[in-house]
DNA sequence: TATAACTCTAGTAGTTTAGTAGAGTTTATT
DNA sequence: AATAAACTCTACTAAACTACTAGAGTTATA
């Protein structure tokens, strides 16, 4: 399952996304808007500026803002950052790998190879998945 | 990421697959030849015991044995024994639907439509890795 | 200079994970 | 009948993670 945090910064983007213009935009509306825990989604978009998916404008008009394109924000690159790996098993992971310790040979190791193709059928649905399409798509009623 | 259970649990499916005969398996047999610890793999062999996928015999000569045929226990079984859900979104679950609790409108969710997607492909590529085809793939060798 | 707004450090209750310990029960064999 | 092999079951634990909350601090604009 995702996170939490996963989730809520994906409505928090394709929030950003349904605006008209890129003006910052309130914590506090988005925790609204979206009803996310506002402290809670504080940290998440904290995170995002991090990323240079986000930037933010301090004091009084301030607020957060879009600096990458939405075109560009893929699903996989939120659920890494916040949840990490998208593979299943340590072995078959693209930035994390890690042998699994139990196991004899993984050249060999038939349980591998099903969730390395499952890896890559996952990850390219997630790459596909950007903010803008789900914006697109929901414009689309 | 797989929970260790799930993955010792398909560990020890496959490693009753490649036996000869089935004869009853002791428990530290498999654990000492997939490096599982012991007690662990006690409680999950359990486990696939009440699912009716094993079958036991106490006492002198006893263990544990396949009762399912190895073609019909799909990856797909035993992750939803172990780690529950496949899907990402408790909205778009089979067995476990939950609506999101921040969710506004279900039916035009954007994000909803991809991760419903990706559940069933996943669903499906899991569905396709039984037992058997593992075994017989390993075998090819 | 007041105040709106982001920043950052802590902390916390609850859950899950990956085990371990040990007593109890069953059954085949001697 | 005794013994020992082997599964069964309950209880416990350390560590990590999740989803938050609290509150003080900093910055920038009107």
């Amino acid at each position: 399952m995702l996170s939490k945090r996963a989730k809520y910064a994906i409505k928090a983007l394709v929030y950003f996304g349904h605006k008209e213009d890129n003006s910052p935009v309130l914590i506090s509306q988005i925790a609204q808007s979206e009803n996310i825990p506002q402290k809670f989604l504080e940290a998440i978009l904290l995170i995002l500026k991090k990323e240079g998916i986000l930037d933010s404008k301090k004091g009084r008009g301030g607020g957060y803002y879009v600096v990458k394109p939405l075109e560009e924000i893929s699903f996989a690159e939120i659920l890494r950052i916040f949840d990490g790996p998208i593979a299943l098993l340590p072995c078959v992971t693209h930035d994390y790998y890690k042998q699994c310790e139990e196991c004899k040979d993984e050249a060999t190791c038939g349980i591998r190879k099903v969730f390395l193709q499952l890896r890559n059928i996952t990850v390219k649905h997630l790459k596909d998945a950007t903010i803008m399409n789900v914006v697109l798509d929901e414009s689309e009623k």
